[in-house]
DNA sequence: TTGCCATGTGTAACCGGTTCCAGTTTGATT
DNA sequence: AATCAAACTGGAACCGGTTACACATGGCAA
């Protein structure tokens, strides 16, 4: 690989001023012209490792997720890789895979000069996203730490999915969630359990094993098969829900109705359509990416938090006993509305209404 | 951040020593000990670009995908992962999204000291690969130079899929690709074609706008439904084509059979269970990345192929017309045979038999 | 005693850029 | 004509590490 003073020597000229042809500085026209020459002649690319180490800037965004195989991280990881490519940032992301091990592992790694600064969706080990020195968001997920997070309206969200299992007519409730307890996960729960108390509605918690994501719940047959209504604490999970209810005989949602949470894509595309909560995955990254890039400037964004209204997308899986139509039914009840679904569906970038709170003091 | 010489003055040291320290040289008790001393009070970490730059490595690994949101692509990232940390190697994930332009930018990014090598499940801009300095292999994809490639049997797997269908008791059949006209593609389609050939049955052929990934294919319900057999390239494309059929109230094994290709997660989670030839994602994953180390020790494997066998996972959207058996069953009809689904599905690492492949000479 | 090797440490050059500063040339202003 | 600022360029320091080399010291064999 050519270097700066390979292009230098060949146009007669100093580095410096190979580095002010790039960077914009005061260059003659002919040194500019013998310059050119030079970098098409020997295929020139600056070097980014150089140039990060003189900047003391790599351009790189890390994003830190607990999976990769939930298509919810990969539709997060697309939305922030846009808005990064945007203002000019790399995104590095970082498959955590459930272990705190890795995950320390990972931050270490970004903070060592990697990346400028770090999106994470999982709270694994809040700590040491403490003393890093390169600031820090999160998403989806609350840190310990006083730093800014994104998140959706979840405790909103599980009100609205117990609102949607009561409308399709359903008595015996389950919360299907997972043993690794994340803030979004304990909202949703609490805002469906808080709705049932209100509706004097008794509530059943199961924790499955998470460990094999996609997991077709087979042991826990029986057990689902008790309720009529499910209210699982993502979309993954309701597809292993359904999927386990139908190899025991049993219809959804005839004999059991289904809601998730977040609005993968799959969602829309199964059969029968799965009910569930939307979250805004786009405007999630959007927003988490221009927060880490205010801190990236400067600015002290410590207690600012956005939070993002969710929406009902009523499906084939919540329809009422007895039958009912096959149409999505958007029910924005709760938080704010957002854009339409065929929009969110095919894209484009919604500015939906955001609350913005002040947990703690910026200085 | 504290720098290797903070640490050096901190312990009455010269920077050397202290890197020394970290790089195993010779080091004496009583410097370790105040080494390490220094290193735990100012909370050292190495800056990995400057070590990067001195060391002319970055011990980084991109990885270019075409998509981020089918699943196929994001499991195959994982495998990859797994494998580059086993050898302290980090991943960064680069989606070019079908643009061209964007890939070449990625491409040029990673060459500039940003990755000690490549991967590319890529070939959009096959050229830019070739003068850029660092080992490329591609995987799922050809690239048209000579780089090392890793892809599965697609060619059998076509020949598989058109004799599922023919099992199934289908006579009108298609096959539904996209655009963008991937070797791969291209295989799947030429094995179906030519088996068809074969048995003296002729086959449609539909190129589907994959515009919008997980499409329902909604403009082509009337096209669709003329058939009663379709070999979808992918198991997106087989989502896509399930759920506009059922959008149509055609009934899927009972009206039309679909049978997709890769075997990601949710094809056996769907209902109906999809049908599909399984690549072995994780070893290609593992093949793709255990190449690439290998150039980057400085081994010339131009010309070298892996290529894997296919396994038909019969299911669900297979059944013969007279109804049929709802259990997968494995035919591993051409090529080699690989693990067992269980074991897929839980990880393991299977080491299945390879078929390798020399095009070229290697010097 | 001499010589040699293993061990331990510091100096300085280097990786490939960026940027401050100083110096030269040119053109416009007073 | 003298002054000054703008345009242009090179030298050298610096970013934070690694490493070749020189220089110690001490133990052991010849």
């Amino acid at each position: 690989m050519a270097t700066i003073h390979d292009v230098a020597q060949r146009a007669g000229v100093s580095g410096a001023t190979v580095s002010r042809f790039f960077n914009g500085g005061y260059v003659g026209a002919p040194t500019r012209a013998a310059i050119e020459k030079a970098v098409r002649e020997l295929g020139y690319v600056p070097n980014s490792v150089a140039r990060a180490l003189s900047a003391k800037s790599s351009r790189v965004v890390g994003l830190v997720v607990p999976s990769i195989t939930n298509p919810f991280f990969p539709e997060l990881a697309y939305a922030v890789e846009e808005e990064c490519a945007k203002r000019g940032f790399r995104l590095v992301l970082c498959n955590a895979g459930g272990s705190a091990e890795k995950e320390k592992a990972f931050i270490e790694a970004l903070a060592a000069g990697f990346a400028d600064g770090i999106i994470t969706s999982t709270g694994n080990c809040g700590e040491a996203y403490d003393r890093i020195g390169i600031p820090v968001v999160s998403v989806d997920r609350e840190l310990g730490s006083g730093a800014p997070h994104v998140t959706s309206d979840n405790y909103s969200g599980g009100r609205m999915a117990f609102r949607c299992l009561q409308r399709a007519g359903r008595k015996r409730l389950l919360f299907l969630g997972v043993p690794e307890e994340s803030t979004s996960q304990r909202r949703r729960r609490e805002g469906f359990l808080d709705e049932a108390r209100r509706a004097g509605v008794e509530v059943d918690i199961l924790v499955a094993n998470d460990e094999a994501e996609y997991s077709t719940l087979c042991d826990q047959a029986d057990r689902l098969s008790r309720y009529d209504g499910i209210f699982a604490w993502n979309d993954i999970a309701a597809v292993g829900a359904i999927r386990t209810l139908h190899q025991a005989g049993k219809k959804v949602p005839r004999d059991v109705a289904v809601i998730g949470f977040d609005d993968i894509h799959i969602a829309r595309l199964f059969i029968p359509s799965i009910s569930t909560i939307a979250q805004c995955i786009s405007e999630m990254g959007r927003a988490a990416t221009e927060l880490l890039m205010r801190m990236i400037s400067g600015e002290n964004l410590v207690g600012v938090n956005y939070l993002l209204g969710v929406e009902l997308m009523e499906r084939e899986t919540t329809a009422g006993k007895q039958g009912g139509g096959h149409e999505t039914t958007r029910h924005p009840e709760f938080g704010d509305s957002r854009g339409s679904g065929a929009a969110r569906a095919y894209g484009h970038h919604l500015h939906s209404r955001l609350r913005t709170s002040h947990t703690g003091g910026g200085s």
